[in-house]
DNA sequence: CATGAATGAGCTTTCATTCAT
DNA sequence: CATGAATGAAAGCTCATTCAT
């Protein structure tokens, strides 16, 4: 009933190959749960197309996850696992804060762009009211760093005499994901509507480009 | 085997009590519908739970759209409609851009809010990468409106001297969309995330404020 | 529950236009269900394909015919209805009993080719161990006529002493109807199993003349 | 997703129990599926009766077939390989090539007599045009061993003087499967037609006694 | 550590048929 | 004479999950 969690290894010098073996197990189910997910969403995305697609079979999925809850839960972290490990390597111009606004702004943008599975699991999630991520203690950290490289930003731009003090850091990251997730995830209906691909590297560009000019018009003094 | 639309009566003046009850039946079907597909998505939405919710009879649904693909293209089109339907109603300060472009904003923000289905039904048909939208002809109709709404008003403020000429319709639009779908849409997950109830009154006035202050320093003239 | 036969008119001399009409309804509900009853077998032929193909409604089939299985029924003593007829415009040299048998032989083996089915038909009313034609009074009056033919060709080959005397006119009439049947009955599993076309012409021009050999050579008086 | 077949056990010493249970499991629901077919058809017998017949369940319809087609094609390809199995037990007396024909003709007779299901599945088959056997690659095989065996026979005659020697081997096999086929198949109509039961005993023996006279009047040289 | 077998409930869809006008 | 609306049962098939080794 309950997902054994990969725990960490009581030798941890020597992994046996048989540990290594069934880590790899997990693993590409988990790679493939996430796929799966993303492109069916939870209901749609069934136990025998996961299992399929990572060349296991259904009951390797109980084994290492409980159930399918189990397993869209253990999705979900590793996509948030994934975006903070990605912004962790991101390196800013501390000297500039402006240049470290617009580096932030091009990350989430393109991270974005570049993760659709990101998007379509957090929809997933958010169509059945966070019934998941309540539960999962992992969410708060990730977003206290996810702000916090923000929060930085904008009180060294200050500092510097560039930035309005009264903004608040949650409100210029909310922004940003708005600006950014709302243009990936809602891309079909949005190219429809339009009448315009937002998926063409033009488009994206463009939009890039007022999304970064309007984020900075919000933070920074005026001239 | 083909889905029967809700074609104009041949006889406008005196519909039948049977004709009436049919249109009852399939009105009632659709709503529960959007409903059910607003809760559990497309493939979570069954044709039972939709039936069941409808008081009618699953053998209707079909009868009445043909399939379940059928049905959920109605619904699209349906939620489509109503948000029309309630733009149309907005009446503007046409002699205020200003107070014009607040309105519209706080109308899009209170229309997410109040609408979840709106946006989860938008969300489901994103997952399936639009493929009943592309295949619908009142998407552009619709979507034309909506941007029109705004084109009049920066026009209007320009010629009052009020906003800046550069500014792109379709990005004011997307911007104030972006804002107030990212919000309602990955409210639980934000939740979980920021700590903090994006469902209480409070925090989404203010945010609201927020999101009128941003887009009209976008669109202003520097004073 | 009782199909309506398409009674006799009260009035002969001038039908009604709307009388027309229903028979035309009906003629075109009885064709279509032979076609699909033909190509998808009783179970497999549903009112639902058969009022579509007719371009009428399910509800007129009830109204015709009370209900599928009077439907089946009703096509069946078609088909007979059809062969019969044809056969009564076969014109004997009945001066020459062996031209007269080779006439027959043609008859029968192209009446089976291209009236598969009558073929279809008649197997599926045997899957159903003939519980529709055990019922029909027609069937018997049929098989007379058909023997009748063959009998009075084999009476007038033995008066001219061509024909041997011992044989049944009965077997002759299985003999001819087993050849010509179970060649285009089961042409598709046998041109699997034989590696051979049987609806090539050349093929079918071989066995014709097989099959005519064949039953002239059991009839004939040795010379 | 994919349809297990029965493959060779790695270990074939030693079975285990499960093993063996799940054969049965697999060979009950085939028996069961040749019954059902038989008996109404392949739109006609419901995986629901076949699965109850088996005194198992539908899932496991699906476990070891795949689909409902793959169990038409396993139940096509067992009623083939009993009738091979069962013509290869045949032991012909060589010495008398008559006596071999006459063999011959009675085992196929009697064969078609003694399992209606072999009649009943091909004739499905043959309405669905073949569909699933042209697929099968084990047709044309059986095929080459039932020709095979009257041609060897026919061969022999010819060598011992007794038969024509321009006879060709696949007319007769067409031949004796005609009118032993056609008899069976069409029985219930035939006898309605008739007015005489083809299934009485005395009259199966009239029938097989022509069939024998005319097959060997057919092969054989005259006297 | 892994797997083949089994299960019962649920899925979308089609069936033949009847009702009310 | 014809038709749109309604119905409940059953169809083929997939679902998440557990059992026995």
């Amino acid at each position: 009933m309950i997902a054994k969690k990969q725990t960490a290894s009581k030798t941890p010098v020597k992994t046996s190959a048989r540990k290594r073996a069934a880590l790899a197990t997990r693993e590409t189910i988990l790679r493939a749960a996430i796929k799966v997910f993303s492109k069916y969403g939870l209901s749609g995305g069934s136990i025998d197309k996961i299992s399929h697609a990572a060349r296991s079979h259904d009951r390797m999925i109980y084994y290492y996850f409980g159930n399918k809850d189990g397993l869209f839960v253990a999705a979900l972290e590793e996509i948030y696992r994934r975006f903070n490990e990605a912004e962790a390597k991101l390196v800013l111009d501390v000297e500039n804060a402006e240049a470290s606004m617009r580096q932030i702004i091009q990350f989430i943008l393109h991270y974005y762009r570049d993760h659709p599975e990101f998007i379509t699991i957090l929809n997933s999630e958010n169509l059945l009211r966070g019934q998941h991520i309540s539960k999962s203690r992992t969410a708060r950290e990730y977003s206290t760093a996810a702000i916090g490289v923000i929060e930085q930003t904008l009180v060294r731009g200050c500092a510097q005499g560039l930035f309005r003090s009264e903004i608040r850091p949650r409100d210029i990251y909310l922004m940003i994901a708005s600006l950014g997730y709302f243009y990936q995830s809602n891309r079909f209906t949005l190219t429809a509507f339009l009448g315009e691909n937002l998926e063409s590297p033009k488009v994206f560009a463009e939009w890039e480009e007022f999304v970064t000019n309007t984020v900075l018009r919000t933070i920074k003094l005026a001239d």
